[in-house]
DNA sequence: TCCTTTAGTATACTTTTGTATACTACATGT
DNA sequence: ACATGTAGTATACAAAAGTATACTAAAGGA
């Protein structure tokens, strides 16, 4: 039994990690921001397909977990700036794991079609 | 705006690979077939949080991503063997980074509390 | 003066995900 | 004779994720 090396029963790191970037739209947010300082509209544009409320959710979310830090700007009209913080930057390895695989995957899934 | 090298608005890579492994429980059972064959009851065991129904349901998911391969065997009682596909093995690299922060990120966890 | 832009919030709704429980067939063990 | 284990399915339900629409304030431009 080989595999019993590992128990997952009690805080399984596989499922910690998935919890935290596992959502729809967590892993594209932290990808983008990988590479930049991103304004909350400027990430609505570059994802068009969420919308603003889960988009919130999302980063609100991310940025309780301290993968991310959010800066308002007082200013009219309102300007916030999202960027990755020190412990997002962790999980730089792991992102780009997931963009590397995923353009490998949608290359075969178009020659599949 | 160097942020878009990348345009993530048609079939973003980052995305397309956490629908394949991205839910709750996805990670994890790659992540015990990556050690070992199992049959379904052991991994039921494996992963007491997840119910009958929830497993079954995302094996088959795996199943049709190619991800993994069923294998039934006609015994009674009835016997079912889950293993890595080929194409699921091409994950590993990633699987075993999101154990590796996990694990680190669990310690961190268990710090602050 | 009106339209646009910003970064949201509020409300109501649908869909997906997940839970709980009960049920199956047949072989084996007690 | 009766309980146990296998790998599920069926049903009903609760919770989470996601969608659509309307609304905000105050600055700047046409």
């Amino acid at each position: 039994m080989s595999h019993t090396v590992y128990d997952c029963s009690e805080g399984c790191p596989v499922e910690a990690t998935l919890a935290l970037i596992g959502g729809k739209w967590k892993g594209v947010i932290l990808f983008h921001l990988l590479s930049d300082t991103i304004r909350f509209n400027e990430l609505r544009r570059l994802m068009p397909g969420v919308t603003q409320r889960m988009l919130t959710k999302q980063l609100r979310e991310l940025e309780a977990d301290q993968l991310i830090v959010r800066k308002v700007y007082p200013e009219v009209p309102p300007r916030v700036e999202y960027s990755m913080a020190d412990y997002g930057l962790t999980l730089a390895p792991i992102i780009t794991a997931l963009q590397k695989w995923g353009t490998e995957h949608l290359k075969k899934v178009k020659q599949e079609a």
